[in-house]
DNA sequence: GCCAACGTTGGC
DNA sequence: GCCAACGTTGGC
């Protein structure tokens, strides 16, 4: 099992949008920068864990748990000539871009949030409170993915 | 809305 | 292959 974390704009799609989909589930599609497609294509396994982080709004934070609910496939919006995340690029036989089913697992009790996550020295070298960080898709030790649970109330246990 | 930090594009 | 210009992300 390896964990990871995934930005999602609230706004957009939040937390509360993935667990009123039906299964709880939904096609993480539109990645769109090649550092996290290779984590989706080669690194995201059915059963994997996620925590799911509110971007670009007042307060960001952690504010769920998820899981990989798909082994990776091509993401089919990038052949979708009306979608805005379309690459003419990218062809059917040798696609550019991937995706992966995310299912909702378990609202957190307290939201962790990027100031909680800054001040904890044990999470210092977390990618995400790294300078000038910019990937939706990101890797999470166990450590790191563990600490988190703690400090979210989350029943969830490692 | 500002802007730092990246990533991508395209001329050469 | 270099790198300036441009586009995007995302905290603040």
């Amino acid at each position: 099992v390896n964990y990871w974390l995934i930005k999602s704009e609230p706004h957009e799609f939040s937390f509360a949008h993935l667990l009123k989909r039906p299964n709880q589930t939904e096609p993480w599609t539109g990645v769109r920068n090649y550092q996290a497609r290779n984590f989706i294509r080669d690194g995201m396994k059915l059963g994997d864990r996620v925590l799911f982080y509110h971007s670009s709004t007042a307060v960001p934070a952690i504010v769920g748990i998820a899981e990989v609910a798909s082994e990776s496939y091509p993401d089919p919006i990038q052949f979708d000539k009306k979608s805005k995340y379309y690459d003419a690029g990218s062809k059917k036989e040798n696609p550019r871009w991937m995706a992966v089913d995310v299912r909702a697992v378990e609202k957190l009790k307290t939201l962790v949030t990027l100031e909680t996550l800054k001040q904890e020295p044990a999470l210092k070298t977390m990618r995400l409170v790294q300078r000038g960080n910019r990937l939706s898709v990101m890797p999470v030790s166990q450590d790191d993915f563990q600490k988190i649970l703690e400090l979210s109330g989350s029943i969830i246990l490692l």
